[in-house]
DNA sequence: GTGAAAGCGCTAACAT
DNA sequence: ATGTTAGCGCTTTCAC
């Protein structure tokens, strides 16, 4: 069956061909469509009638190739099938539109390369400007691209002055979360970290310090890593209770993992939250309808994705953070 | 604080400035980094050398402009907050990835005017194709620009030769589904269906085939739409047992609805599957873990996204159908 | 095997 | 208010 490369390529309507149709010049009609002040009132009337007259479609590549920059706004995630990011592409998308921008999508499983790659790929796209979650360069690697392009990380801190950022209050949230699980007298916390990287740290460190806060005493030696996934999140629940069976409340990195911590306590025979309470991280759409609802640190997702592209358009450096919150459900 | 705007723009490195760090022409440059064969092999050497020493960046805006096509897939669909496209978009970022393609995604609603405007976006970015998705547009319309631009349509079939269509065997799953809804003796379905688009209609009768089939009688006054959420969900099946107190099994366009449903019916102080049994479609990665654990018509998304590239890319007009499976847990 | 010239479609700068 | 010139960085075509 013949497919479309055997068609005829039509030949491209171009800004010359509607001048020629208007009977002005290429730069009258460059100015009609973009719709600059000088110029005639009625001139532009005919150059517009003429565009549409013809079909004609304005080259985005010349555009950027003159401008030295395209309307494109690169959105840098670890997979986009991890339900976490899906709304947060939402609100990149609905403010980059707002923008008049397109978005381009890339996938990084959190592989060091592949962050440099999608970076790479903008860079030569000429991207109006990049917002990603890096979880595997450093932050000087990060710091170089952003002197070529308007940068804005997520979940992560740069030096000051060199490129803005948008975190989700993680101290908060892990404080809210941990509270909650240390109200039963006798509570014992475990963690399941989300993938060594680079910004794990100072959510091991912010777990630490609000156990420390309530007494809870060293939980440290009671962090397990593991892949942001319920698979992950079941295997590291399983390592963690095979240490320290007396573990009787986990705070997960994420909703994911939290699904997993609550079936391998399930799996172990165990009840939650009775034997073990678990809290999760994200807030899911769908955490609410489990079995049991999770109880998770809620973070608003689509505003964070519209936060990153407002800060990458206003061009500041600054640091954001956004407030979450608990949502108690029934998992702790 | 300062913003990137106000770093000078450091000038970029051309092919030009390779050429002379090389002591050779542009061409050779070109033809060296595009690994062509008419080159001896210590000048490339030579220019690939000199390449890396400058961190030459190729320009893709210049190599779209002058080959008329950009190495970009646009993915259209109607929201990718929508958990059932992001494994979608997976696989389609997989496989165009492999093919040396980014991917610009778009976001339409299902609205007409937002499908038009992603195609010419795609067009205006001379992308090397459009995957979509599309629910507002007509045929015709769509087949227009199959003719501009190589199209592979999602989970809808174009006329013959027109562009290459990807789509989910939904008269089996939807047969499936009932079968298994009409083992009750007494069983009395209804549907709850999308969105009101192009495609609905085939969904429509294919679900009054199937329970014609099983002798269920005409249920074509028992099909009521609503939005594909969880809310949609709800309200649709509440209108549905307002309307038919009768119905004891509700087949749902998709899983968000699904679980609408599900709340609706525990709303009206009935319990699931006993009073009133519900299948899903699509089985998001959460529908095993819900409350209670949905069943439904299980659907490889990720194989739908590549499978989508890959149509794209091989040119062809193929009507492609992808086999789908039953799966039961608990709400029916 | 290599280099020179031409030009993709657009907009900034400079005429008029 | 409108037209003309130049050139963004690359690849295709044609010389050599």
């Amino acid at each position: 069956m013949p497919g479309h490369g055997h068609l005829p390529r039509v030949k491209r309507v171009t800004i010359e061909d509607v001048a020629r149709e208007a009977g002005v010049g290429r730069q009258t009609v460059s100015r009609a469509l973009r719709d600059l002040p000088e110029i005639a009132p009625d001139t532009r009337e005919r150059v517009l009638a003429a565009a549409s007259r013809l079909g004609y479609r304005p080259n985005a590549l010349a555009k950027g190739m003159r401008t030295q920059r395209s309307d494109v706004i690169a959105l840098i995630v670890s997979d986009i099938a991890n339900p976490f990011y899906p709304a947060v592409a939402r609100g990149v998308y609905d403010a980059a539109a707002a923008a008049g921008c397109s978005v381009v999508l890339y996938n990084t499983d959190a592989d060091p390369g592949r962050e440099r790659d999608a970076l790479e790929d903008a860079l030569a796209r000429s991207a109006r400007g990049v917002v990603g979650f890096f979880y595997g360069l450093p932050d000087d690697v990060l710091a170089g691209y952003a002197r070529s392009v308007p940068l804005v990380v997520a979940d992560r801190q740069l030096p000051p002055d060199v490129a803005a950022s948008v975190s989700n209050d993680f101290a908060s949230g892990t404080a809210a979360a941990v509270e909650l699980l240390a109200r039963r007298p006798d509570a014992c916390l475990g963690m399941l970290a989300g993938p060594v990287g680079v910004a794990a740290d100072e959510r091991r460190l912010a777990f630490v310090a609000a156990c420390a806060a309530h007494g809870l005493g060293d939980v440290s030696a009671r962090i397990v890593p593991g892949p942001p996934t319920i698979a992950g999140g079941t295997a590291a629940a399983h390592r963690l209770l095979d240490a320290r069976p007396e573990v009787n409340g986990i705070f997960a990195g994420n909703d994911l993992m939290g699904i997993g911590a609550v079936q391998a306590v399930l799996a172990r025979g165990g009840a939650v939250p009775r034997d073990c309470a678990v809290v999760g991280f994200d807030d899911l759409e769908l955490s609410a309808y489990l079995s049991p609802p999770l109880s998770t640190v809620r973070i608003d997702k689509y505003d964070h994705g519209q936060t990153l592209v407002r800060a990458l358009l206003a061009d500041t450096a600054d640091r954001i953070s956004l407030p979450v919150s608990l949502v108690t459900r029934a998992t702790a």
